[in-house]
DNA sequence: CCAGATTGTTGGTGTAACCAACGATACACA
DNA sequence: TGTGTATCGTTGGTTACACCAACAATCTGG
């Protein structure tokens, strides 16, 4: 393939397909492919389940906290409060949480978890641990919890 | 704060704001966040160059391969051909790139990188490295490589 | 020559992550 | 006692990212 006038000789196209040095280089790229991975396999997981990330996320804080206020539920997941109103809505819909007004301030709600909502907490673990052997599946045990200590120390230092 | 008949007794709330240990504990999990957190500081690098995230993965591309078809582009960035349209055309209109036909091959274009985007890959990869730095301010250098490795491997494996 | 694959493009989807604003309520403190 | 500040739940938005399906035009393998 000679290189014509306009010096074009292939590109990308030459080879197989790789990605660019610069992106692989890049922290902040690599970490957000490997999310985009990673929430194709947990969405895979629980499809079919009618719930979604945000759902398991605030099932796993009632079930270690016990009943909260949805504003704080949304603090230790790192939801927005109204993205916790519209999945509260949700999940009460289906038996797994009750909201109660807080006798002690009338400006919360108090949402607890049922046990409906505990039993479909723990079939969704088990999805998603499926899911997460196979997101890790090149890497070892130590490799592995390697990766979410380090990450873990990048999300405590902001 | 005594426990009313309900039995609330404060939740999430009684302390700071702690995460789920399921979810510290859930590696995909993990990564999203650290995506999100590394998306938010990323945006906020490129906020007022007019330059999104797709823009300098392309950019990357084309100035490490040369010239390539919009699909090779689409490819080795991870983005869908669709989406690959609507950001040439913003990066022409700029002037960062360079759209013709490949006379070879009715089917593709050509995009080719001017001096100008070339210029501007740089200015951006400036700005971008600071919020690497940013990003992972809590890990030695060695720790920071070692994240990039194991998450590559990750990708690699799929 | 034909079947099947590929390319660019259009037009669409969903949804995660976010923000602003509101009325209602609680609280600090003067 | 009142008054300002802060917080709560909720509504109603916005944005971009990641997708998918379909199309006509074009190329390629057999």
């Amino acid at each position: 393939m000679a290189t014509p006038t306009n010096g074009y000789s292939g590109g990308v196209g030459n080879t197989a397909n790789p990605t660019p040095a610069r992106l692989r280089a890049l922290p902040s790229w690599v970490i957000n492919q490997a999310a985009i991975a990673a929430n194709r396999l947990t969405d895979g997981a629980l499809a079919g389940t009618g719930t979604r990330r945000y759902h398991f996320a605030m099932l796993s804080a009632l079930d270690e906290f016990g009943p909260s206020s949805q504003a704080d539920l949304g603090r230790c997941t790192g939801i927005d409060r109204s993205d916790v109103v519209a999945a509260v809505n949700a999940m009460v819909e289906r038996g797994f949480l009750q909201r109660s007004p807080d006798p002690a301030d009338g400006r919360r709600n108090i949402v607890t978890l049922t046990p409906a909502g505990k039993d479909h907490l723990e079939s969704l673990s088990a999805l998603l641990d499926d899911a997460q052997n196979e997101l890790l599946r090149a890497l070892s045990p130590v490799e592995s919890r390697t990766i979410v200590e380090l990450l873990t120390r990048v999300l405590d230092s902001r």
